[in-house]
DNA sequence: TGTTTATTGTTCATCTTTGAACTATTATGT
DNA sequence: ACATAATAGTTCAAAGATGAACAATAAACA
């Protein structure tokens, strides 16, 4: 009656895929958790972590490379500049873009928020060996890539 | 002065973190992509998914397999019961509980869901071998009951 | 039994996220 | 140069998610 070799559930890449699924949402509740004392939430967390590495990017790039749109940018920054954690700064070439940097507040909420989510990242992957954690990882940078254009 | 050494970036299990986590949300943004002509969003085909493999559940058992609150899914459902997706019925013996099923059209519905569903995570694991995608999914699964009660 | 505690689902206020429409500025093409 | 396209950021309304407070029901226990 029921095919079973034909459900979603007895593929092995759905099986799995479905778990890296789970296991991302739950990692991200906890950390909303723990992330709380610091008044921080994930998102806003994503913020702070990408102006420290990319200091002067811009709002469109940060949409970007967090995923989301231009507009959740827009409502999601007043929150941190007004609390002075971070700068907006208009491009002297092109007076579109305002350029992005954490300031000292932002970046030392950054360092303890980064704790936060370190211990959080350790107590996960270090279920896993060095080679099978980078392996995780590298597939995964595949996947995106994969995916980025579709 | 920057102690690099000491920077999350610097540390293998969160950098390969950091790629899980942009390959999840990547794929649930495409996945919303492929499902609007369906009318179904991810939230609601995670809906479907967990009646079909666990019909007779209650809300509250859904709820905690989502990873979601209870009001969430008290929000959730009445969409997909209007459209004759699913059905609420009140258990004999408890009559808190409302015990939930698909009906036809959306077992129906499932099906063609699921297709795309599929066709994605094909297209993102399919970088795998078997053997890697099967060490993803136990440690996945490992992370999960690890977090799951912390 | 009767009282207290837990559980299920709902409601509601609040916060986020999203996408379309809009303004201002720059790039492109003739 | 001039008209047209594209781009950066904002605004706004609608949809989603969240958690606290609540009503109804069941369980625990004295």
């Amino acid at each position: 009656m029921n095919n079973k070799q034909e459900l979603p559930w007895d593929n092995p890449r759905f099986r799995n895929w479905v778990a890296v699924a789970r296991a991302c949402h739950v990692l991200e509740r906890t950390l909303a958790v723990k992330l709380a004392p610091l008044d921080l939430k994930p998102a806003q967390l994503d913020v702070l972590m990408n102006l420290y590495r990319h200091p002067g990017m811009s709002q469109h790039d940060l949409a970007r490379k967090l995923l989301v749109g231009r507009s959740n940018i827009t409502m999601l920054l007043p929150q941190l500049e007004t609390r002075g954690l971070l700068r907006r700064e208009g491009d002297e070439k092109d007076k579109r873009i305002l350029r992005l940097a954490l300031t000292e507040a932002g970046e030392a909420l950054l360092m303890q928020a980064l704790k936060v989510h370190m211990a959080l990242i350790e107590k996960a992957m270090s279920q896993s060996t060095p080679e099978q954690c980078d392996m995780i990882g590298e597939q995964m940078r595949k996947i995106y890539e994969v995916l980025k254009e579709a």
